[in-house]
DNA sequence: ACCTGAACACCGTTCAAGT
DNA sequence: ACCTGAACACCGTTCAAGT
């Protein structure tokens, strides 16, 4: 859109400026369009015919700029309902409202999952919204935070898995070392094939919702004082 | 461990190699250990006492690097018992096992979710251990793969998530916004500390045992045709 | 206040040259 | 074959200087 390929601008204050954060927030959603995990603030800065240290007098660092990207991101997920609807309905359309956007910014997957969520009250209203239609719903108040967790982390594994190639667990060199992978490969992918989706979108499809029913079904055991308990068996296995 | 600040080795062809497979690996573990995302082939030299472009000799990328790296964590896994236990048992330490290896090396998480498996006999092995047991389980055949997917995608979002802060969904700026998320918070936060664990290992070990539960539903119900179609929904709502 | 331009401390990778 | 050293094309960030 905003092509500008350099009349090499002189030094000193522009009469009128030439950046704004929705200006560099718009070209930053183009770049990180423009698949490829090439993310940085010097093409941004090429994009925008400026110099890449114009940049930090809008945001500080890349990682506030990721922040703000994030926070556009979370905006346009919308509601979902889950004001009207149960929420293991209401988040089946958030869930992959979610996936769809990450997908379209394959560069930034990586850094929108290690981001602190910290002060970004687009996020923050994303989930207390979600937060409130578990509570509503008689889910275990303990097990609340726990469960969307899990959900995101999913989600945010499954989009990194959306950037594997189709064909990512086929044994090429050494088929007969792995029969049952080759074969279970194989079916997946034709299935997938024949419902005009990729292997990977079929993945996060059936995983979305094999994860929502193993957390319903805690949850709706949730009366009780909880025979099903997360806490017991970490101390056997995790560490630091 | 190998300390050699550098005695400024003369160029040509040392009379005994410096380097090899064995100690790059080593080191680059050392170094992946030794927290924080920096995880460069500038450091690892410096570590090694060697220049950059030395490393490139045994691995012809940083890429080529980390996959080898990924062979070796994932030899380190062991195999868990799929051959005696039922698959949704022998999965719980393998997961267990697999976030824990993750954990060790917190730089590497995002480069190694995203490394295609390629010619990786470790992790193809590995592979081929667990679908085998799905098989011999009765699992619906073009379900395996996609459930396998679906806990690794589980796996690695949940590694990512484990270097976020212990209170990262604290609403700490504006509180009186986000109430049920402020309670819930501190809730699920109060649990993990009861159970000596951190809140990110808490909600692995929940969304573990749920997303398992829910995939061994399905399987269980895999005999008849799949009223329980992972592929119907995609076409409303997923794209590229 | 808002930009340029130089500088700093990094990156991964290639390649000629030396033994 | 196995390393050094120089070179190339990048990074993010800081900061003085100009308007």
């Amino acid at each position: 859109m905003s092509e500008s390929e350099g009349p090499t601008r002189r030094v000193g204050r522009p009469r009128t400026a030439v950046l704004s954060h929705e200006r560099i927030l718009e070209a930053a959603f183009e770049l990180a369009d423009a698949n490829g995990p090439e993310f940085s603030l010097a093409s941004l800065a090429r994009r925008l015919g400026v110099q890449p240290s114009a940049l930090h007098h809008y945001f500080p660092t890349k990682a506030a700029l990721i922040a703000a990207m994030r926070g556009q991101i979370t905006l346009r997920l919308g509601t979902h309902g889950f004001d009207e609807q149960p929420w293991y309905e209401a988040i089946l359309p958030w869930a992959r409202a979610s996936i769809e956007a990450f997908g379209r910014h394959p560069g930034l997957i990586a850094a929108l999952a290690t981001l602190p969520i910290d002060g970004e009250p687009e996020s923050i209203a994303d989930y207390e919204r979600i937060v409130a239609a578990l509570e509503r719903d008689g889910y275990p108040s303990d097990l609340i935070v726990p469960a969307l967790v899990a959900l995101e982390s999913f989600i945010i594994g499954s989009a990194l898995d959306g950037l594997t190639p189709p064909d990512n667990l086929r044994p090429v060199h050494e088929p007969e070392r792995s029969p049952a992978l080759l074969r279970t490969e194989a079916a997946a992918r034709a299935a997938a094939s024949a419902a005009g989706i990729t292997p990977a979108q079929r993945t996060f499809e059936f995983g979305l919702r094999a994860l929502v029913a193993g957390l319903r079904a805690v949850g709706d055991a949730g009366a009780e004082p909880r025979t099903t308990d997360a806490d017991a068996p970490a101390s056997r296995g995790i560490s630091g």
